[in-house]
DNA sequence: TTGACGTATGCCCATATGGGCATATGATTG
DNA sequence: CAATCATATGCCCATATGGGCATACGTCAA
């Protein structure tokens, strides 16, 4: 098996900068293709192909207006990957400096790892 | 240029799901390589390489105990994935159902893209 | 109808992936 | 020293990537 696909999920769609360059372009409201390739500085047909990816992951969807292409921030396909690493925010929150160290040791041992334990 | 390697930064690394599961494993304490392999259920040179990953990006590190090789996470080079996701945070809260889109619809408006503008 | 505009696709390439497998390396025990 | 355990590496392969470029497609204006 290789790499997953960008399209399998919002976590390997948003893994490229670029794409999420996109995302956070788009967190002001829709933007034209145009728009965004201004916006971005990057040629016309790579940002058609990023956008094809958060499409089909349905991190964007698009309107039809005339010859344009509207493309709107769907923020809910984020959660996912806000709901995973939300989980590990005591780890880096400043309360825990000193006293995550502690509290990991004290669950490794009721966990019973095998392992004797110290640090 | 092809996809950036999985090594680039947190976001490429945890793209891929059995490294976030071993993640998520660590995140009751330190565990050794076998301890993982037992967790996750894959070939010990398998785990080995996602950790060889997840090391280079700094989401875990390990402490040499013996034969063994204790891994430990390190939340902190998670919180960049954190701050990115959290922005857009209001567009999956409840309390925007609707008044988001209105908001998006305003801000549009005032962001004054040339194309004109309704739903 | 013709032409210009706005987007999407197709094709090409170099690259590194995740997994399978065998084996190297290092530490421990007998 | 030899055997064993715990990990890490190496090699192989199929796959799809991001980007460059040309071009197809649909819409609108003369």
């Amino acid at each position: 098996m290789a790499r997953a696909a960008t399209t399998t999920d919002a976590f390997n769609a948003v893994a490229e900068p670029r794409r999420r360059e996109i995302v956070a372009a788009l967190a002001n409201g829709q933007r034209s293709v145009n728009e965004l390739v201004t916006a971005l500085g990057v040629p016309q047909p790579l940002v058609s192909k990023h956008l094809r990816v958060l499409r089909e992951v349905g991190v964007v969807t698009v309107r039809e207006d005339g010859r344009q292409r509207l493309y709107r921030l769907n923020g809910t396909a984020l959660k996912p990957i806000y709901d995973w690493v939300k989980d590990f925010e005591d780890l880096w929150s400043e309360r825990f400096t000193r006293m995550d160290v502690v509290l990991a040791e004290l669950k490794e041992t009721e966990y019973g790892d095998g392992s004797d334990d110290d640090d």
